[in-house]
RNA sequence: GCCCGGAUGGUGAAAUGGUAGACACGAGAGACUUAAAAUCUCUUGGCCGCAAGGCCAUGCCGGUUCAAGUCCGGCUCCGGGCACCA
């Protein structure tokens, strides 16, 4: 082929491949099973964006790779259609998020149809239809019978511009990690997940999993694990008990002062003993308007003394003043703390701040203290949670305990120890391990969303729909649908959906207004590709059984902490409810990099956004694809460029013109044959790594290869095509076909395996170096002796004047590649 | 502040402790062509040198080693995660 129209032949074997179904594995009959899985996108209105593309390429070609290789490939596609994101947007355009959704969607299918990807298209899901929100509702139906899904009061981020509550997850750098805009916070009650309940597991899973390294330690600073005890103060005079959580139990007799966070549920109960209570009422209520990032804007500390109210130390009894400050939040710990200013530097700028008193009690180590010191190092193996903030004049470091009673003379981790069990003992506080990680608020108060599938009932109170019941249908909603910002969601004006029967006692009941998160709907439908259809199970067990866990994840790392938390947690609950045996949902997962335009992020403002369809039409998605792989490993950011997807495209347009070198009387030298040997073997290497950069390089050395050569002979040749069918299938199935062949290239296993001997070199260039520089190359026999080796080396004429002279202390040898001659150099 | 990454030619990047810069882009030269495009071939880290060759070179400073881009210690800068989290 010499010159070949790619745009042709790519939508030729695009529709060839769907309509005979290469792509779409018998689940059922499968014996080989591989799932390759892409995060599904969200059918914007601009259509597929590069980033997604990147992302689904490197699945792709894996996915193709293997269905060489004789697997039963499985990877399926769908839309990840409900949520704000889109809803948003149809109301931008003033249009239901419901017609909107029917032409991107339509839109997506096209562009993602004729790119070339080996989708199973039987399988689509789509998260809006009843059939999948069905099941997406019975999760929260199984995760109420657990008691995982509950409804609490609770502070939370309310974004204005959303008009809806949002989960600690959204909101990232302080403002809506959808919209941007600052979020208020606003008591209200809604329903949760209780996640937290899995934390230490969502923490220990992570160390045996094979997930980027970046994902894994996103997910562990979420978590935020730190171990220390409770321990209880009390209120002088009235004796109210109020409970702290501390890092530092050694340092309790540090304690000089007590706060409150503002929001804290004791200070009504106080309220009698507060003589200024006028005051602390006024300061409450400032703090309450401010947002979390105004919070923490303003690094100077404010706070309140509580006149008349003391809190008593349980270590010593002593009387300390109490504080209200909104430094401590209420969402962590207990919302109280104990205040040790002279080691830890948010108390040592309120102390200096309030004029309070500042008690050491943890003394630096020096050398007089080596013992100690070893000492220490040891016990941190154990004690992990190591604070080091040094401030001014606050050490918060871990050291030695003076001034502390009971615990003086012991290093920081045997006073932790001690003091722990000297509180246990005394029924005063107890070992305590304190995530940063909350529930997952999961209530929104928009439209386009699964309904929350209960029922309040007067009688028999909040009741879940039982499965028979299910799906709670979304309405379709007209007019009417967009955010009411009133803290309940649209469907509240739906009377005829909001007026039903209580599931349980047959009585009037009224439905939840409010509609689920959007993670929620993207937090399982890997299951649910299994099986789109079954009206009977969330997935089918028997498929579940044989494809699951997913053998390989890529996306974006943007979902660290939402959507692929969030799947791990929902599969965990799944697994405890019987439906699987794993806790793990991707054995693989990889976050690939962002695609950058001249260094810089894409966007639409900046009118540099790059549409992957045009290059499909420019230079075809065969190069486009190759391209994108080879430009650099999965992980990294990197920055396209338009003469880079020409170096790809010359790739495909080379290896096409190679056809006419081949015929059926060639016979290829050794060094092609050896050629393609190595080649074998060293892209089967990089597939198993994903380094698809290098990959791609051996493929374009063989191609320079057989550009050199007479002729290639027709096994070399179908070999060849089959090793570059994973990055240009479209191109390799019409060589394939042209050599002869009647069906796919991705039908039959078809992978050829590479021959160690034939992959042999014969010589190999020694390399001679004295005093580790390199002197000489010499080429030598593949298979020479250590002794021959170094023989060869030492009578090289251009090492002469090297050695000449000098005493050889002594010659290394490294099999198959060098030969060190180290001298003694004459100063 | 804590926890992670990263830094290699003009550019994107390769490199089980063993020849730094594979492969590609860009640039330069040549061949083919009436010409151009396409294609093919060669050159292409820096400095010195007619050449042979030599020296320098993987962010900076040290160390381990016969040998360090790679391992160890200490920095600098860039990127990411968390952050008044007790």
């Amino acid at each position: 082929m010499e010159n070949y129209n790619f745009r042709q032949i790519e939508i030729k074997w695009a529709d060839r491949w769907v309509g005979e179904k290469i792509f779409t594995p018998d689940l059922k009959s499968a014996k080989n099973p591989f799932y390759a899985l892409f995060m599904f996108p969200y059918p914007s209105a601009e259509g597929l964006h590069i980033g997604n593309f990147y992302a689904f390429t490197s699945v792709d070609v894996m996915a193709k790779y293997k269905k060489l290789k004789g697997y039963d490939v499985f990877e399926p596609i769908g839309f990840d259609a409900f949520g704000i994101h889109s809803e948003n947007y149809a109301l931008k355009i003033g249009e239901t998020p419901a017609a909107m959704l029917a032409r991107t969607i339509a839109n997506f299918r096209r562009q993602l149809s004729s790119a070339g990807l080996g989708c199973d298209w039987t399988r689509v899901v789509d998260t809006t239809t009843p059939e999948y929100y069905k099941w997406t509702e019975w999760i929260f139906t199984k995760l109420f019978e657990k008691g995982l899904a509950y409804q609490k009061e609770a502070l939370l981020n309310w974004c204005p511009s959303c008009k809806t509550v949002l989960a600690d997850e959204q909101i990232e750098g302080g403002v809506c990690e959808r919209c941007k805009t600052q979020p208020v916070k606003k008591t209200m009650k809604q329903w949760f997940f209780k996640i937290t309940a899995y934390a230490q597991r969502l923490l220990d899973g992570l160390d045996s999993m094979d997930w980027s390294d970046i994902t894994k330690y996103a997910q562990r600073n979420w978590i935020g694990r730190s171990e220390g005890a409770i321990v209880k103060f009390t209120i002088a005079d009235c004796r109210l008990p109020i409970k702290v959580f501390t890092t530092r139990p050694d340092t309790l007799f540090g304690a000089t002062y007590f706060v409150l966070a503002p929001e804290h549920g004791i200070i009504r109960e106080l309220k009698p003993h507060i003589k200024n209570w006028d005051e602390a009422e006024k300061y409450i209520k400032e703090a309450g308007a401010k947002s979390d990032l105004e919070r923490t804007e303003n690094k100077e500390k404010t706070g309140v003394k509580l006149e008349g109210v003391y809190a008593v130390n349980p270590v010593n009894d002593e009387k300390i003043p109490v504080f209200i400050a909104d430094y401590v939040l209420t969402g962590y710990g207990t919302g109280a703390i104990m205040a040790v200013p002279a080691h830890d530097a948010r108390d040592y700028d309120f102390a200096v701040k309030y004029n309070l008193s500042i008690k050491e009690v943890v003394r630096h180590m020096n050398e007089e203290n080596q013992n100690a010191n070893l000492k220490m190092q040891n016990d941190n193996l154990k004690f992990k949670n190591i604070i080091k903030n040094d401030a001014d004049n606050c050490f918060a470091g871990e050291g030695i305990s003076i001034n502390s009673g009971f615990l003086d003379g012991l290093t920081t981790a045997e006073a932790k120890e001690k003091m722990i069990a000297w509180l246990f003992k005394k029924g005063l506080g107890e070992r305590k391990v304190n995530y940063r990680l909350r529930d997952w608020c999961i209530s929104r108060q928009r439209y386009w969303g699964p309904p929350v599938p209960v029922v309040y009932c007067a009688k028999c109170g909040t009741v879940a729909v039982p499965e028979k019941d299910l799906p709670v249908v979304l309405p379709e909603m007209k007019k009417g649908w967009e955010p009411a910002g009133d803290g309940r969601g649209p469907l509240a004006k739906v009377e005829s959906f909001m007026k039903t029967v209580c599931p349980k006692c047959g009585g009037p009941g009224t439905r939840e207004a409010d509609v689920m998160d959007n993670f929620l709907d993207s937090a399982w439908y890997f299951f649910r590709y299994l099986s789109p259809a079954d009206d009977k199970h969330i997935f089918e067990p028997e498929l579940g059984k044989k494809w699951l866990p997913v053998d390989l994840y890529v996306g974006g790392n943007e979902h660290a902490v939402l959507h692929l938390m969030y799947t791990r947690f929902i599969t965990m609950a799944l697994k405890d409810l019987g439906l699987i045996d794993f806790d793990n949902p991707f054995k693989r997962f990889r976050a690939n990099g962002m695609i950058l335009k001249d260094g810089k992020k894409m966007s639409k403002s900046k009118g540099n956004v790059i549409n992957p369809e045009e290059y499909g039409e420019k230079v075809g998605y065969d190069a486009l694809k190759t391209y994108l792989l080879f430009l650099g490993p999965l992980s990294e950011d990197r920055s396209f460029t338009d003469a880079g997807v020409l170096g790809a495209k010359r790739w495909a347009d080379k290896v096409a013109r190679l056809s006419i070198k081949v015929n059926k009387d060639a016979k290829d030298d050794d060094a092609v044959t050896r050629k393609l040997h190595k080649t074998i073997r060293a892209v089967e290497a990089d597939f198993e790594e994903q380094k698809y950069n290098t990959a791609i390089a051996r493929l374009m050395e063989m191609t320079n290869v057989l550009t050199a050569a007479a002729g290639i002979s027709q096994d070399t040749w179908n070999k060849f095509i089959i090793l570059t069918a994973p990055f240009l299938p479209a191109l390799a199935e019409e060589l394939w076909s042209e050599a002869g062949h009647k069906e796919s290239i991705f039908l039959n296993g078809v992978w050829p395996e590479y021959d160690e001997d034939l992959a042999r070199e014969e010589t190999i260039e020694l390399v001679v170096q004295v005093n580790s520089r390199l002197r000489d190359k010499i080429m030598v026999p593949a298979d020479i002796s250590e002794e021959a080796a170094k023989e060869t080396a030492l009578k090289s004429e251009k090492l002469k004047k090297w050695t000449e002279g000098k005493e050889i202390l002594k010659v290394i040898y490294i099999k198959g590649r060098l030969v060190n001659i180290v001298v003694k150099d004459s100063q």
